[in-house]
DNA sequence: TGCCAGGAAAAGA
DNA sequence: TCTTTTCCTGGC
């Protein structure tokens, strides 16, 4: 457990004595796409059908729009709090490299997601930047999702298999997801018509849950890592993009070698912790602007 | 205007 | 099996 314990007050639920859990480490990890900072430095998100907002000071963690059962249903599973990653840092400081990545971002946690949600979110995320899938995913949203309203302003949750399914192809691309709209018709019906389930694909051994994930349209090595590592629990998955493999060559490996074998070695380096470490190092790349030669 | 960033698919070697 | 080209969009 990363929290000592929970208190309710009237807008939401206070964690105290919190510890590896910073606001900026965990959504700007490149994990999730529906979390935005506010102003005062607070995150608000749209997860599970809710308008979630996070606060966090010293020890204290905020969580507004939730009571203390649903903090236990769904959210601590969420915010993996249950999880004590001290343990995981420890055995990653041992490795004077790898250090540096973990003392930087020290408050990383991995969100435990919805499988397809990040399925249909990571299809968008293909050969494109962050702002851009942000706002494919809430074109999405806001045409086939349910509005909410919080503080005023109207959200728009992630649209279901079934309201997918309704849409054409025409207006997929009519939310700027460009060649990767006909990918996301594919996946969506695949799944809408049961040829393909994700609740099955999650209880799969690692590797087997990676094979299937590759077998939608759309979806390659990359792509399903990142998959299988933020919505199915499957930590042995290293997903190499162009920060990681900056990080990895920066780090340990020769300048010009491969994708495929940056994640064979790192998988072998890191083991069934390999998800945590690509978090660290995507983190301090991409911070730190890191660049190869 | 042209060029760049960013992964998967499909064609090519 | 590994390497190259194409796809789409926004920002410089």
């Amino acid at each position: 457990m990363d929290y000592e314990n929970i208190e309710s007050f009237n807008e939401g639920i206070i964690l105290k004595g919190v510890v590896n859990f910073e606001l900026d480490h965990i959504f700007e990890c490149g994990q999730c796409f529906r979390w935005n900072k506010q102003l005062d430095g607070n995150y608000i998100g749209v997860v599970n059908g809710k308008v979630i907002e996070v606060e966090k000071k010293e020890t204290l963690v905020k969580i507004y729009n939730i009571n203390e059962e649903e903090f236990n249903d769904f959210w601590c599973d969420y915010f993996d709090l249950k999880r004590n990653y001290s343990l995981i840092k420890e055995k990653f400081q041992a490795d004077p490299l790898l250090e540096r990545s973990v003392n930087f971002g020290h408050g990383i946690r991995l969100l435990q997601q919805e499988p397809f949600e990040l399925t249909i979110s990571f299809i968008i995320s293909s050969n494109n930047r962050i702002p851009m899938i942000k706002r494919a995913i809430n074109n999405l949203s806001q045409k086939w999702g349910k509005p909410i309203e919080y503080k005023g302003e109207t959200y728009f949750t992630f649209p279901t298999v079934a309201d997918l399914e309704g849409a054409s192809l025409e207006d997929i691309q009519s939310c700027s997801l460009g060649f990767r709209a006909k990918y996301v018709k594919n996946t969506v019906h695949q799944i809408y018509i049961g040829e393909a389930n994700l609740e099955f694909i999650k209880s799969c051994d690692d590797d087997i849950c990676h094979e299937q994930l590759k077998k939608f349209n759309g979806i390659g090595p990359k792509v399903s890592d990142c998959i299988m590592l933020f919505s199915m629990q499957k930590y042995s998955a290293f997903p190499v993009d162009v920060w990681v493999k900056r990080a990895m060559q920066f780090f340990y490996l020769a300048p010009d070698v491969s994708l495929p074998k940056i994640r064979v070695f790192a998988r072998d380096k890191f083991g069934n912790l390999a998800g945590f470490a690509q978090q660290y190092l995507f983190y301090y790349a991409r911070e730190n602007n890191i660049k190869i030669e």
